[in-house]
DNA sequence: CTTTTTGCAAAACCTTTGCACAACC
DNA sequence: GGTTGTGCAAAGGTTTTGCAAAAAG
């Protein structure tokens, strides 16, 4: 089935633009928070929609991270990794070279096919470092 | 502050024990139903409050899988890597040598501290292979 | 007897969806 | 004019929680 053909939305783009100027990877309630101001009335439920239709045409990226249970957007289609703080809950970007040879790595010895992976890292940020955290023993693998 | 005293409870051994038999990475509801002829009366709370209360004590695992959603559980509690069927959301272990560098790895560029990582892999299992499930485009990475 | 656990039901949480109306082309 | 998008509110699915009664130590 074809994607279905996607009409302009003054909200689509609003939301595609608003993801565009920030990097923090926002959630779609931050969205939408962001974008009441221009949108007096716009609802969540076009929010999620809109995030949704973007994702699936490939022009943002939607990020879930088991520990948080929110999904983030993030604007950067590009393959890269991600950074999500144990203490504050912040995700960055993660300079760092490729890691697609574990996918070959992962496939050796399984019976069936391996066409990708999910991966992010965790640990404390140096914001929260600098605020004195101690690190907590999640997410130790 | 301290993990507070666990007494024995007959439902708590009961879900660890059924954890125990089993290879296929159990979710809450699946425990659930496993138990409901030893225990008709059992609750999903229940099953739940014991399931992370053996979690945070270490004794079993917690597997979060973004795509799915739904929390698995896992007796085995060493490091090792798993495998997420696209089709039918199985979830399969895998044999794999570790891994672990990659968090010196990310570290390298990274301004903050990392502890962990969390990783999984996607595709298409044996089992629907043989039933001639085409690739979806899932989980491209 | 004190503390922990249970079962039940309700709530919490994030996300999706049905519908009537508006916007787009 | 036909189709897609919006806002609203309600529902969905998973997990957590408050509470009185039961079990454990």
């Amino acid at each position: 089935m074809a994607v279905k053909a996607m009409k302009y939305s003054r909200q689509r783009a609003a939301i595609l633009s608003f993801l565009k100027t920030r990097k923090d990877h926002p959630t779609a309630e931050i969205v939408y928070s962001g974008l009441k101001e221009e949108f007096p009335n716009i609802s969540l439920g076009t929010v999620y929609r809109n995030l949704n239709q973007l994702v699936e045409a490939g022009m943002i990226a939607k990020l879930q991270f088991g520990d948080l249970g929110i999904d983030h957007f993030d604007y950067d289609t590009a393959s890269h990794q991600h950074f999500v703080c144990s203490e504050c809950s912040a995700v960055i970007d993660l300079p760092m070279e490729n890691v697609s040879q574990i996918n070959e790595q992962a496939a050796k010895d399984f019976d069936g096919i391996i066409t990708g992976h999910k991966l992010y890292f965790c640990g404390i940020c140096r914001q929260c470092l600098d605020k004195g955290i101690p690190l907590k023993g999640t997410c130790e693998k």
